[in-house]
RNA sequence: CGGGGUGUAGCGCAGUCCGGUUAGCGCACCUGCUUUGGGAGCAGGGGGUCCCAGGUUCGAAUCCUGGUACCCCGACCA
């Protein structure tokens, strides 16, 4: 058991306390001086750029390319597109002045009164404004478009109340923003781009996701339709995961991005974007793990085995580290990333709970009993099982075990969230259903923002979407099915999905 | 911005009501010895602006006044 997280309130009883502690003690992130701001440490960072990495490679493999746009956006081009400025207004930082000065009352120093800036800036929450007042200059003729553009960076978005990777004032992810010469080949890109997502999140992280439509209330400030990944999590709420909007020709009617066409006619450029941030990291972490710490998935994990002597003095230490390193370098051969941990400072038990902790997929130990028999304890973190192997083909056996975890892992995450995706037909049952099993509740409703709010404000739970038609819809929720509203009784011809979510 | 709460060693806390030795405990840290197949034991040691400012008092972590920071619950949200 790992000690600091058992002396923890019950994962049942306070699951965000855990989640924080779980966070913390791994070495994932931890809260900064800033307040709402998170420093991700080296092991969470080294998750978060095999996650980069990976996602990078699909973009690419879908004809995308990097770029990068300013940190900074004027305030002016915030005004042009009227939901979205509703939409971010109030969380946004604001960069008034360019120049400090020493305070002439002694002492510290203070803004320069002098060094106003004429108009604002505003720190981007997003970059839609900033990138379509650039694509204008992009853009004359059907033969400029598609634009294909992704990029990584940070947004600042001033948040009243933060959890580390969930929500915090300033993050990092991607936004992909492309421009199209038609509506369908714009829808046609944001349904590739949330399969990317669904692809990731199930693929490499070994989340299940429901690949579905938000519903008007839920949508993006200033696209027509949002399509969304969500993922259930261990404690029954919800999580966003990825989003893909449809931006229909809102933000180039907002920055006048007109094209010639194909007839010779000035038309408005078709607008996407989607976008998914370190939050992926907390949905790895509550959909997977154990009273034990972490469990990361093979694919993604930084190190995906280590290797402990167990010994009795220096000469079965230099042996045992000796034999390691062999073992260590068969492994390497095999692509796998490898540490030994020869520390003679902790003692091996120690080192068993904290590898557990921080999630690495497999442990080798080898001890005086193994250097005699040719054999070598292999532990594996996602189902804490152990047994003795022989030494020889180690290599292979790890690298076998690696996709048998990977799928492990995913197939006992999607046997959760499938046990929590109810059906209910009554108001009574969803709230019963709410309150004490969670998870997903597919219900149908008349489609109507009233309802959906005064549902909210009943239970806490909002529509996490409305689930597309697909191989992968679970259930058959993304098929039409006549029935009525589990709370106005009106008619309705399609499921939604709700749930209570972070 | 509303409602609660807390600031004492790196972390977690006791002490504050009822002022009085040199401010204490657990974890962590340092040294030594013994240990080592699931978070070691013993011994010794280091570390403090008791959130800040002012006041009351012979004497303040403790009482009074004012500030300030953070946390939790709401509204907001990738």
């Amino acid at each position: 058991m790992a000690k600091e997280l058992k002396e923890l309130a019950n994962r049942e009883d306070n699951y965000s306390q855990w989640y924080n502690d779980l966070v913390v003690k791994a070495g994932l992130a931890e809260y900064s001086a800033v307040r709402g701001c998170m420093v991700i440490k080296p092991y969470g960072y080294a998750l978060w750029e095999n996650m980069r990495d990976a996602l990078d490679r699909m973009f690419k493999a879908t004809g995308h390319e990097n770029a990068y746009f300013p940190l900074f956006i004027p305030k002016s081009f915030f005004s042009k597109e009227a939901s979205h400025v509703e939409g971010f207004a109030k969380e946004c930082a604001v960069v008034t002045h360019y120049r400090l000065m020493n305070d002439p009352e002694g002492g510290g120093v203070v803004v320069d009164p002098d060094a106003k800036l004429e108009e604002e800036l505003i720190v981007r929450p997003t970059s839609e404004t900033i990138i379509w007042n650039t694509y204008k200059g992009w853009i004359q003729s059907y033969r400029d478009l598609p634009i294909l553009v992704n990029q990584w960076a940070n947004v600042v978005r001033w948040e009243m109340r933060t959890r580390l990777f969930l929500r915090t004032a300033e993050f990092l992810w991607q936004e992909g923003h492309t421009a199209h010469e038609t509506r369908d080949e714009a829808v046609a890109e944001t349904e590739r781009m949330i399969g990317v997502y669904r692809d990731f999140a199930e693929g490499w992280m070994g989340v299940p996701v429901v690949v579905g439509r938000k519903s008007e209330n839920e949508r993006f400030a200033g696209a027509e339709e949002t399509l969304t990944i969500e993922a259930l999590m261990q404690d029954g709420k919800a999580l966003q995961s990825g989003t893909s909007h449809f931006l229909g020709q809102n933000f180039a009617k907002a920055f006048d991005v007109q094209f010639t066409n194909r007839e010779n006619a000035l038309d408005y450029v078709w607008a996407t974007s989607w976008g998914v941030s370190t939050r992926l990291i907390g949905a790895l972490i509550m959909a997977h793990s154990d009273n034990n710490g972490l469990v990361l998935p093979p694919r993604l994990a930084p190190l995906h085995a280590v290797l402990i002597p167990i010994y009795k003095g220096a000469d079965e230490y230099a042996a045992a580290v000796a034999r390691l390193g062999e073992l260590a370098a068969e492994l390497r051969a095999k692509g796998l990333k490898v540490k030994i941990d020869d520390r003679d400072n902790v003692r091996s038990g120690f080192k068993f709970a904290e590898y557990e902790l921080k999630g690495v997929p497999v442990r080798l130990a080898l001890g005086p009993r193994d250097m005699a028999a040719g054999t070598i304890e292999l532990a594996r973190r996602d189902t804490l099982s152990k047994e003795v192997v022989p030494q020889e083909g180690l290599a292979d056996r790890v690298s076998a075990l690696m996709s048998e975890m990977q799928t492990a892992i995913f197939e006992r995450a999607r046997a959760y969230r499938d046990s929590h995706i109810t059906r209910v037909d009554t108001w009574d049952e969803f709230v019963r259903t709410l309150d004490e099993k969670g998870g997903f509740v597919a219900a149908h409703w008349d489609g109507t923002v009233a309802t959906e709010l005064a549902i909210k404000e009943a239970t806490k739970a909002t529509i996490r979407c409305i689930p597309l038609d697909g191989p992968d819809a679970p259930a058959g929720l993304g098929a039409d099915e006549q029935g009525t509203c589990v709370f106005s009784g009106k008619p309705s011809s399609r499921r939604a999905l709700f749930a209570r979510s972070y």
